[in-house]
RNA sequence: GGCCGCUUAGCUCAGUUGGCUAGAGCGUCUGAUUUACAUUCAGUAGGUCGGGGGUUCAAAUCCCUCAGCGGCCACCA
């Protein structure tokens, strides 16, 4: 044995071992199934990978234990996620996304996905992660694309799914809608302009959307307007004088600004809730592209931050502005992606119904179907659940998969397209007119965009219905598809051993969009949840507990650790002392620490090892000194006996935190006993006696090396695995034993 | 505003259902070593466990309260 371990020296050959030995077993034991969270098809690895390193754990120590433990991988398309990092790709090259039709552009990405994918699974092996990277399933596979579709049939036949005009926060940046979920809230300081409107002053952030009010709207309690609710004010504008109709809502604060709102339903959801109530007209002013519409006269073809400008010079200009507030603080809902504003835009919208499907999700997770650990993230999920609403699942998005629904174009002759024509023009318009001068065909060819209204007929099929067909150019948000992740992994005769799966590792920030969903198809589909434990790993984050970004240039990449320090040494660095669904700061230092562990590991194996060698020497040349050391001395008897008992101790102690899903507090333990007692301890107390060739001791101090390797290997498998072979003969892995080496054989021999 | 969490050594954090002298990693200081390992070992300093109150034979741990910090959710025209 060399006097360090070197990791890379060994680590490939090792994970061969694992490929050829553990892999392929074939096994009839208790089945032990996780589902790996799919990371982006096209993602390399990045420090919050890490992580799945709990998987692993969990994966060999069940393989220790004897269990058939399947650990079973995947790829996202990552919908939005991954068009995003293309289209900025795109704009290296000077190109936009709008150069090109639905499909060509579609093709692009996939090239690129595929390109790049593949590249993760090679990082993860370097990492030591056990996966059946052969039954790999990507989210685009035709038999997620089945099982997808065959979902939304049913919702849609079951009446889970409707269409509706609804304000949706609409980025026009990065040109498509989200969820409630995916924005992001930002404190502000924007000025607030004080408009004179008739007979009221009123207080407002936005005046350039006053094109768009339908209503003023009061507190019924405030006496200071009493008298204008219900009657029609007149008021001058920027374009001339108009009318408006005063409404009373719980709604108005009368303490702030005025106690006057002017109502938007089009571009402000609480103005579209109020609109709803009170039956009001809904204009809107504002387009897809972000720019105020021919309703809005000299302001037409502005970009709203433009528009405000000039709104707010004109009014100046007319003397309709009292006063400006320039200190005013806010919160602004900005788009988590790019952090450009969100336009909340009356889009056409696919929904989906969560009032019914979500209750069995609370049901099932307050009656602990799925325990969290920590637990405290069962009250968080059930909070998320209470104020869950009706899920928009459509993305102005080309990269995913295109709801399957199709619009007959002499049934709805309103449907807008956007296309490019042979010429690669873009042309658009309503498809009645567009059939004037083109085919339908030619139009399905260039398509990039459609816009259907919101009452218009359409078939669900997976291909064309006919010929006189457009489909739908949205895509599903990407966790629809990844929210059935549970119910496309497995095989079909699995769902009767494996399902529900045993764990689900993942981030808390996912939880909403993604864990909750799957519970709520899998209840749907499968009338079972999908997993039985979820643990939430630990967040990432650098030495000084700062969150790694781009940015801020703290940025890890864990392949270099990798190749400084090893696998284990990362895996154990990310572990030891780490809470679950914390953070845990990952500094060089404390990775090199844990190479400093795996050395000692390394050289604890190399000492008993050494002696073994020499005392056999010893044996062929004097038997008689062989007897001489054979009785152990009473002082000697004592030390191997509390060595005995405090590793029996160590071991159960370990037993219980790995079922508690303690892996850092069982990764410490070992830790601790190995090193600081048992090496720096108990060995030199017995080191004298080993030299002297006491086999005795000799085989001891094995037995308890070996078996700390056992409980170590699921944290540090390359090193114990190393070491193993060099005890037990090459080609042989920790795998292929058994983790229950009970200590009453060790007691046997003291006692003999 | 609602919910959840955190506050323990210089730094980053453990501390299982209350129970031995409150721990680890890194850092500090002193020393050892022709060594299995300098990627080592022995030792040292450093804590009124955020403040206050309560329950208990016993509280870092349970309860109340105050202060500071963080996360998530909701919301502000």
């Amino acid at each position: 044995m060399d006097s360090k371990f070197q990791p890379a020296l060994c680590e490939k050959e090792i994970y061969k071992l694992w490929q050829r030995d553990v892999l392929t077993k074939k096994s009839s034991e208790k089945p032990f199934t996780i589902l790996m969270p799919p990371p982006n098809a096209n993602a390399s690895l990045h420090a919050g990978h890490g992580m799945y390193t709990v998987d692993d754990i969990m994966i060999r120590w069940k393989i220790l234990q004897g269990y058939d433990a399947k650990w079973i991988p995947g790829l996202d398309h990552a919908g939005f996620e991954t068009q995003y990092v293309f289209e900025k790709h795109l704009v290296k090259q000077g190109k936009s996304r709008m150069d090109f039709d639905r499909q060509t552009l579609y093709q692009n990405i996939f090239k690129f996905v595929k390109n790049n994918s593949g590249l993760i699974y090679e990082q993860f092996k370097r990492l030591g992660f056990l996966a059946q990277w052969d039954r790999s399933v990507f989210t685009l596979d035709n038999h997620v694309l089945k099982t997808v579709f065959q979902t939304f049939e049913r919702m849609i036949k079951e009446g889970y799914v409707y269409r509706s005009d609804y304000i949706v926060n609409y980025c026009t940046h990065c040109g498509t809608s989200f969820s409630e979920l995916e924005t992001d809230h930002m404190e502000r300081i924007d000025p607030l302009y004080y408009i004179k409107y008739g007979p009221f002053v009123l207080a407002t952030v936005r005046p350039e959307t006053k094109f768009g009010d339908t209503a003023l709207a009061v507190n019924p309690k405030d006496k200071r307007y009493k008298k204008w609710v219900g009657k029609v004010i007149e008021a001058d504008g920027l374009l001339g004088r108009f009318k408006i109709k005063v409404i009373a809502d719980d709604y108005v604060d009368p303490k702030f600004g005025t106690g006057v709102v002017k109502i938007t339903p089009a571009h402000d959801p609480n103005d579209f809730l109020i609109g709803k109530k009170h039956n009001l007209e809904i204009k809107q002013i504002i387009d897809m592209n972000g720019r105020l519409n021919q309703l809005t006269g000299p302001y037409a073809g502005l970009k709203v931050k433009i528009a405000r400008q000039k709104v707010v010079e004109d009014l100046k200009a007319k003397g309709l502005i009292e006063k400006i507030d320039e200190q005013y603080s806010h919160a602004v809902t900005v788009c988590y992606k790019c952090s450009y504003d969100l336009e909340p835009i009356i889009v056409p919208n696919w929904f989906i119904k969560v009032e019914d499907l979500k209750k069995s999700v609370i049901e099932a997770i307050k009656k602990d179907e799925i325990i969290f650990h920590p637990k405290r993230f069962k009250k968080q999920i059930l909070q998320w659940l209470k104020v869950m609403h009706d899920w928009p699942i459509s993305r102005q998005v080309i990269w995913g998969i295109r709801i399957p629904a199709w619009y007959n174009v002499q049934e709805n002759p309103d449907i807008f397209v956007v296309f490019l024509d042979e010429t690669k023009k873009q042309m658009q318009g309503k498809i009645k007119e567009i059939l004037k001068t083109y085919s339908l065909s030619e139009v399905a060819l260039g398509l990039q965009k459609l816009v259907a209204p919101k009452n218009a007929s359409y078939t669900i099929s997976q291909t064309t219905p006919g010929d006189q067909y457009l489909q739908e150019t949205d895509t599903f948000d990407t966790w629809f598809s990844s929210g059935q992740w549970s119910l496309v992994t497995l095989k079909e005769e699995e769902y009767q051993t494996r399902y529900p799966t045993d764990l689900l590792g993942t981030l808390s920030d996912i939880l909403p969009f993604w864990v909750s969903r799957m519970v709520m198809f899998s209840l749907y589909i499968k009338k079972i949840v999908p997993f039985k434990h979820v643990f939430l790993w630990s967040m990432v984050a650098d030495a000084k507990g700062k969150k790694m970004a781009k940015s801020k240039g703290n940025v890890i990449n864990p392949i270099d650790l990798v190749n400084k320090y090893g696998a284990d040494a990362l895996r154990a660095a990310l572990l030891f002392g780490s809470t679950a669904g914390g953070k845990v700061n990952l500094g060089e230092d404390k990775v090199i620490g844990m190479r400093n562990f795996t050395n000692k590991i390394w050289n604890i194996g190399r000492f008993i090892q050494i002696n073994q060698v020499q005392s056999s020497k010893c044996k062929v040349q004097s038997h008689s000194e062989k007897i001489k050391v054979k009785k152990n001395s009473e002082k000697i008897k004592k030390i191997i006996n509390n060595l005995l008992k405090e590793y029996k101790e160590v071991e159960e102690k370990y037993q219980r935190a790995m079922e508690g899903y303690n892996f850092s507090r069982a990764l410490g333990l070992v830790h601790r006993f190995l090193w600081h007692r048992f090496a720096d301890y108990y060995i030199e107390k017995l080191k004298d006696a080993m030299r002297d060739g006491n086999i005795e001791v000799q085989s001891l101090l094995e037995e308890v090396y070996l078996g700390n390797l056992k409980l170590l290997h699921p944290f540090m498998p390359f090193v114990t695995d190393a070491v193993w072979q060099v005890f037990k003969g090459k080609g042989k892995s920790i795998l292929s034993s058994k983790i229950k080496v009970q200590s009453s054989k060790l007691q046997f021999q003291v006692k003999s």
